[in-house]
DNA sequence: GTCGACTCGGGTAATTCGGGTC
DNA sequence: AATGTCCGAATTACCCGAGTCG
């Protein structure tokens, strides 16, 4: 759904950047853009590359009619109020199309993922939340947005550079029991990729004791750990104090996240980090890298 | 039609390809891709060969809607078994990489995706279930494979021919309340997508009440509700009573599933079809259109 | 045997190639 | 060092009347 098409001429991409063509055959040949040939020769560029391309090097789309990018691609100082507006009429309308253009239009557009995550995405799910809240927003409505950002996210990751260290950090990221909200642990998880670093995504609802065993099997830099609602204090801090010490043995840092980090439950847990958004995250992993 | 052989027209190999027919025509004239030819010197090129070619060229399908061929033999009858070993190792071990390579070149390869579910998905999963009971499966290995295969059916979707219909049947699909396993909903948006429907995902955790809302807020031909726990009979009885007389007053065919669906909750509810199989919800699906 | 959809072949216009130069 | 422009040759895309397929 990221584009109709996959594959797009050398002309193409030269002219939605604004340069040559021998530049992109050049950028092309050094393997910045990783290209197909034709039998007779002809490059294929493939698309998602060109849009990491474009991302990297932090380049402004003059024609993003290139394929479904947003009309005016204003490079910085977008108005994310505006994304962020439209944003939330796509997720109340359930418009796939619309969300994934969206996203993966700011992120080309050179908006660094951190920022598109806390400035337009995670707000957006908010003023959705609260429109739930008000009776303005339906349940299945709100549902539905949530499958489609996740959609979303994974367009996105194709379009993250990869890293090419030989031994980069490992990031690991869940939701800890009864919390089966994977947003924040999907976009956790593009945050540390996007740093370079290597990311695994457990998913929601993750016992303690499972996690001691994810640590010990993975040996993560990283432990991410989404908290958005404790049922019951007490049990909560007795099921995951023992991480606490099972991270410390093998060198993982806890980072803790989320609605449900109020103060009574950092009270009661030990971590490295409690971050709020994003930026947090990425600012804390950088800091052991 | 002779023997088994599967061919393709030029067409379908130039549009699967990203290129014109007339390169097509070229290229297998000029011997880099076998063809045979009608009495009336009409081409007929052979699938495996055009697969060979485009490996060679290390060419990417664009659209690989070349497939699904109405006789075309699943390949062999071995290699499924075998390709849901292999399967049930790399979600073991977390291999997203590889995850995706299997479910992907099974479609490409020219499996029905009610058959890859089936026959392949859904028994891996099982097995990996099963390990988890035996203890030989560690609950974060299995929370890990959840999510690498809802990212596979990500990938999946994108393959699914979208249908051209002006106006096709909608089919919308949810889990009930308590109920987070997502997989199946996916699994049936993309089996109906396969059929030439419209589908909708709404994911986990449906209240009854905002189904109703859903129904009438998209008019869908079907709606399929996943059910795989049960915890209190009545309530549950009670909840979803009013989505049967909503459904109907809609024209919207109720379509149940998953190992909630007991005998037992199976006398306590209405619905047009229970469904086990992918394959079932398909020939339901196919029996309305 | 009719008919619509598809394909054939070949010609032409438009792109792209690679390399050399500014 | 990097980019843009120009070039002849090669490749690809588009078009169309006639023939073929199912």
């Amino acid at each position: 759904m990221t584009a109709a098409r996959s594959t797009v001429s050398p002309r193409q991409v030269a002219e939605a950047l604004g340069v040559s063509e021998s530049s992109v055959k050049r950028w092309s040949d050094q393997g910045l853009m990783a290209t197909q040939k034709t039998a007779g020769g002809h490059r294929k560029l493939v698309l998602a590359d060109v849009l990491r391309f474009v991302h990297e090097q932090g380049f402004a789309i003059d024609k993003p009619e290139l394929l479904g990018l947003p009309g005016a691609a204003p490079r910085r100082t977008i108005p994310l109020d505006e994304s962020r507006g439209n944003l939330l009429v796509a997720l109340t309308a359930g418009d796939a199309a619309a969300i994934s253009r969206i996203v993966v239009g700011l992120f080309v557009g050179g908006l660094p993922l951190t920022e598109l995550f806390d400035g337009v995405l995670a707000p957006a799910l908010r003023d959705l939340g609260a429109g739930w809240v008000h009776g303005t927003v339906r349940v299945f409505e709100e549902h539905r947005a949530v499958v489609l950002v996740q959609r979303a996210l994974h367009d996105l990751r194709d379009l993250v550079p990869r890293s090419a260290r030989r031994k980069p950090p490992l990031g690991v990221f869940a939701t800890v029991s009864g919390d089966p909200y994977t947003i924040a642990v999907s976009m956790a998880e593009l945050t540390v990729l996007g740093l370079g670093w290597a990311a695994t995504n457990l998913g929601a609802n993750m016992p303690a004791h499972t996690l001691c065993e994810a640590i010990v099997g993975t040996k993560p830099r990283v432990l991410g750990l989404g908290i958005n609602h404790v049922a019951d204090l007490d049990a909560f801090a007795a099921e995951y104090l023992p991480v606490t010490a099972c991270a410390r043995e093998h060198r993982t840092a806890i980072v803790v996240g989320g609605a449900g980090t109020t103060p009574e439950v950092r009270a009661r847990i030990r971590y490295a980090a409690c971050c709020t958004s994003m930026r947090e995250l990425a600012d804390f992993c950088a800091s052991l890298d």
